[in-house]
DNA sequence: CTGAAAGCGCTAACAC
DNA sequence: GTGTTAGCGCTTTCAG
């Protein structure tokens, strides 16, 4: 997750000289201060020799555009806001660290918040300073929320959105890895190691996420033509405590799993804890996998056997996306999927 | 560490309001606009009755001063530089959210480097756009480069840097708690619980902060009249991979000891995994103790006993110390001592 | 102690 | 396609 990469952001290694200005480099290439302007800002309107002169003079001036000079005069939106409220503690703190970083790069305020006040934001975008919301789970799919925040014309992203047919209140553009896939395929992932009761911590179902990783877990059982035991699925809310919760009442069962899928990694945490508790041996006798690849999930022992989610492309993106609708506001909705892998570690093993 | 507080980022829920500028303040409270400048950036010369009417306007107005006007008009410096080279991951990531997280109040632009360029830094400061730097371990106790840094005149605070007599290259700011007496404290409590034989990982003695870590475990074991023993101190570097090798070391000789202290958090995961690993259970047959209060420290199995650090205090502080010398360069320096303190979790128990 | 005027670097609006 | 002009909100002169 969130580290942040040293080159990108080291503005004083790529600029050892004195700033320049927009006149200075009017000057060097021989044209008027507005003609830099349209070149370095990619508007149209501008001959190729003009754009290959001023480009050259911007290069050997090294010049930075000041960005404090350009807010001053574009007014442009800068404040975004990132809706969190997230029971899982290492998902809040990706979330957080990948926004800011993802923020940076554009220059935009970032504001966490615990839920969306539609009528301050509402003014706000109203008076131009707002850029937009980044809706994480489970507010991304709250249709009450979304549907609001339409009809106010907030824009929007949903960052692991329910994907599929449109719905008739769906809106915004969404982000977020196929969820119901990858679920799918830890669970083959398990299945060809040799097993076969693979009992599975879900989180709340109000959360589609998780609904879609349960689907998810299901499709791997089904094209393994193993048959559902209702048993085997205990419901967590995606908390450590209740990771903790769940996989004591998973393996307390008479016949008791020979693996355990959270989907979560703060709920596998949680049930390696317990494994250790009861005094079982993971992966020895208990292979356990989780979903997220946390930054902790290497550093818990035995090393955890994850579904890797790239958060940091997905704030980026998510991001990205939300400065471009700033330009263009009636750009057509995008639905980015991003890649998902698994990261075998430690955890698992033949049963 | 890197709780966002949800309240302070959330310019929006504060600021309902169309901004207001010092123009509309001046007006209101029928002063010149020079009035307001001087009340809003505490300049002296301004009557009580004139701050106290404009105060009130602000208010009133809810004005919110536009950083971008301010920087393009003063110029100050904006540019700030961490420097970080550490082998730990957790303290690694973060310092890093906690240091965006502190710029952010100021506007100041963040850059992450894993090195000093003094060249670069140098051209920067001179051009006025250099705030200053924050140096972490080991580089807060590098003479040659605080040497160099102070010859070339640029602002340091050094996190975690030695404190204590005067020394001849001795310069910077300095933040950080009290590392000897804190892991005096975890050794005593070791010892409280019955430990006497105390095994204890160390960092690289390279870093200060490792020796001043080690130098507090002599300390408790001195003041319970225990006597050191060297088989009983094995180096690593603050990495969970030598945490694993260190722990698996101290484990597997003839007389083993009780409680293993590691000297950061990592380490201690390490450790947990290596006495997994070997069977032991902790903290039934081996107590296992950290440092830092990283955040997985509360996830892993079973809870860390370790010392918190607040690095979120810490990096506000340096932050704020550059930001105030960037007014006053030769205000006298500054050496701050964070509270640190123990919090007993589960991973240590009576031999 | 207070204020009027100039202008930071850039882009918006309008010429040409 | 290109240039000119005005002015964003603030702080800095420099006069009172």
């Amino acid at each position: 997750m969130g580290r942040i990469h040293f080159a990108e952001t080291s503005a004083i290694q790529t600029s050892p000289l004195k700033p320049s200005t927009i006149k200075d480099v009017a000057r060097e290439a021989g044209v008027s201060i507005k003609t830099v302007s349209r070149v370095i800002n990619g508007e149209p309107h501008v001959s190729a020799r003009m754009r290959e002169k001023v480009l050259a003079s911007v290069e050997l001036l090294n010049f930075k555009i000041n960005a404090a000079a350009r807010s001053l005069r574009s007014k442009l939106a800068k404040q975004l806001v990132v809706v969190l409220d997230n029971p899982s503690q290492s998902y809040t703190e990706a979330v957080q660290i990948n926004a800011v970083l993802a923020c940076q790069p554009f220059g935009f305020e970032l504001s966490l918040q615990g839920s969306a006040d539609l009528d301050a934001l509402t003014i706000a975008m109203e008076s131009g300073t707002l850029v937009g919301l980044v809706l994480t789970p489970p507010l991304s799919n709250d249709f009450e929320l979304l549907d609001r925040l339409s009809k106010a014309d907030l824009p929007f992203v949903r960052v692991g959105a329910e994907r599929g047919p449109i719905e008739l209140n769906e809106a915004g553009d969404k982000i977020g890895i196929d969820d119901r896939v990858a679920a799918s395929e830890m669970t083959a992932h398990l299945i060809a190691l040799g097993h076969t009761r693979i009992g599975f911590i879900t989180g709340a179902q109000s959360y589609d996420v998780a609904r879609r990783r349960l689907m998810g877990y299901y499709d791997g059982l089904q094209k393994a033509g193993i048959s559902r035991n209702s048993s085997l699925v205990v419901e967590g809310d995606f908390s450590y405590a209740s990771g903790l919760l769940c996989g004591e009442a998973l393996m307390s069962q008479t016949s008791r799993p020979t693996a355990i899928f959270a989907s979560n990694d703060d709920m596998a945490a949680g049930c390696l804890a317990s494994a250790y508790k009861l005094g079982l041996r993971v992966p020895d006798t208990l292979s356990v996998v989780g979903f997220d690849d946390a930054p902790f999930s290497r550093i818990i022992y035995p090393a955890l056997t994850t579904v890797h989610q790239s958060l940091d492309d997905m704030m980026e993106q998510a991001v990205a996306i939300l400065a471009a609708r700033r330009s263009d506001p009636s750009a057509p909705l995008r639905d980015v999927v991003i890649a998902h892998s698994l990261v075998k570690r430690e955890s698992c093993a033949a049963p």
